[in-house]
DNA sequence: TCCTATATGTCGGCC
DNA sequence: GGCCGACGTATAGGA
């Protein structure tokens, strides 16, 4: 955090200094102001005056936040065009974007504050047991799907990227394995159905096995229904075995399969 | 906007207070502190130190914000249980919430700065022609669906409060109509189909029209191949419509229909 | 409470 | 760039 800049009630004048200094430099910048809002693009839609904060991003994204609410009430997603302009006594801030065409405008009749400053921050999120953590653990342990479950050594795309298990039972039976690191719901095994159901017109006997940490109990009927099995799964057992990748082969599998 | 708080490098101590005071109070708070973040919940992740935007609402709402995107990176929804404390020299903010059980942890080395002040704004957000808008005026003038179009006086309950017409065409055939506001997809067709193949099952001449803006590519073919007909929407004039309707009979479907 | 469908969904994958 | 599917989706509305 290097020169932050500070300034409660400043004036039209400095307060389109400070913007468009730190718009041009990409600086973080947070103001809370006395505005009303338009949008027009894939919606429309208009707030008249009322006190609200308003971040403007480095990566030109912009939101506007009400006093309630978890969601920005107005926004434009990062790569958007930010001007800024004094119009008659009042500041105007618009973020347009292409494609699709939309338009932000911003009108400040007062500002109560503004502040910008750079933010150091390198850290990495970390997402932790993602799907394709499990499925990389199951790789390595089928037996944790099923005693004696073989892989296939061929894993068919199955769509999307998604992290999905074909093989063997113990009976030698073709099995396609869905995971699921949130519990699973209908959507889940509907999905499952897709994937095997033109499988089951030539070979009506092929498994279909859901694993998830949980199921709801429309999705558990209608997996019955479709001769879908579900087996929860334990998700701390397999952060566990995850955990202890360091020295193991999951090292070897990010390298392989990924 | 009364009283707001500002204090540049605040002590923990101070922090702390300010924070307390403000969460009681339900005062709008946005600090820029160099923290880490764990969460557990539906997923978990975790972030190591960095410098990020901290927001707490009034509504129990907490945003976390990085330098890039516009969504936050953490978050907790309305309702979440905010509480602050010292331990081991760090400044620790955490967020509850219960259904699901969900906690996030921010956790401060440094804070850079700390703001606490009301938001005044009253203001309605309007989202204009909405879905519901536009059902509105093709009630009102059925032909510009389609000329001649009647519209049956019993409205299907079709699920979901969905915002879709049935009526007969100029041949007197049942015709099932679905609105979009924004352009159709494939999911629109899917629905579409979902609604009228029972229907069809006892009489196959059943009409599924889909009414919007735009229609993308495939979800066009998916229309031509389930003999499902698309026409294109014309939004202005449909807004040119509504926006008269301060003294027309939008405001009387306003009332019976809704 | 659960289920369903929408959303300025956003985001990331692959083509 | 477009299409497609998942998401800590959130959110609203009905059963």
């Amino acid at each position: 955090m290097n020169s932050p800049i500070i300034a409660s009630n400043p004036s039209f004048i400095e307060s389109k200094d400070i913007l468009s200094r730190a718009i041009s430099k990409h600086i973080f910048i947070i103001l809370v102001a006395d505005c009303k809002i338009d949008y027009v693009g894939r919606s429309s839609s208009k707030m008249s005056w009322g006190e609200r904060v308003i971040m403007l991003k480095s990566d030109g994204a912009v939101l506007i936040h009400r006093k309630t609410n978890y969601k920005a009430v107005n926004w434009q997603p990062p790569g958007a065009n930010i001007t800024v302009s004094l119009e008659r006594g009042e500041l105007n801030i618009r973020a347009d974007r292409r494609r699709p065409r939309e338009t932000l405008s911003i009108t400040c009749r007062k500002i109560i504050f503004i502040s910008s400053f750079l933010l150091k921050d390198e850290a990495s999120f970390d997402m932790l047991l993602s799907e394709a953590d499990i499925y990389k653990v199951l790789m390595l342990y089928p037996s944790l799907i099923e005693p004696e479950f073989r892989i296939s050594k061929q894993q068919k795309e199955l769509g999307g990227g998604k992290a999905d298990i074909t093989g063997f039972d113990k009976n030698g039976q073709y099995t396609v394995v869905e995971i699921k690191r949130i519990p699973a719901d209908s959507n889940s095994v509907k999905q499952l159905y897709r994937y095997i159901s033109n499988l089951r017109t030539t070979s009506p006997q092929v498994r279909g096995i859901l694993l998830a940490p949980n199921i709801n109990a429309s999705a558990k009927n209608l997996a019955r229904s479709l001769s879908i099995e579900y087996y929860s799964l334990d998700l701390k057992k397999i952060a566990d075995i995850y955990s202890k990748k360091n020295s193991s082969d999951v090292e070897r599998l990010d390298k392989h399969l990924f």
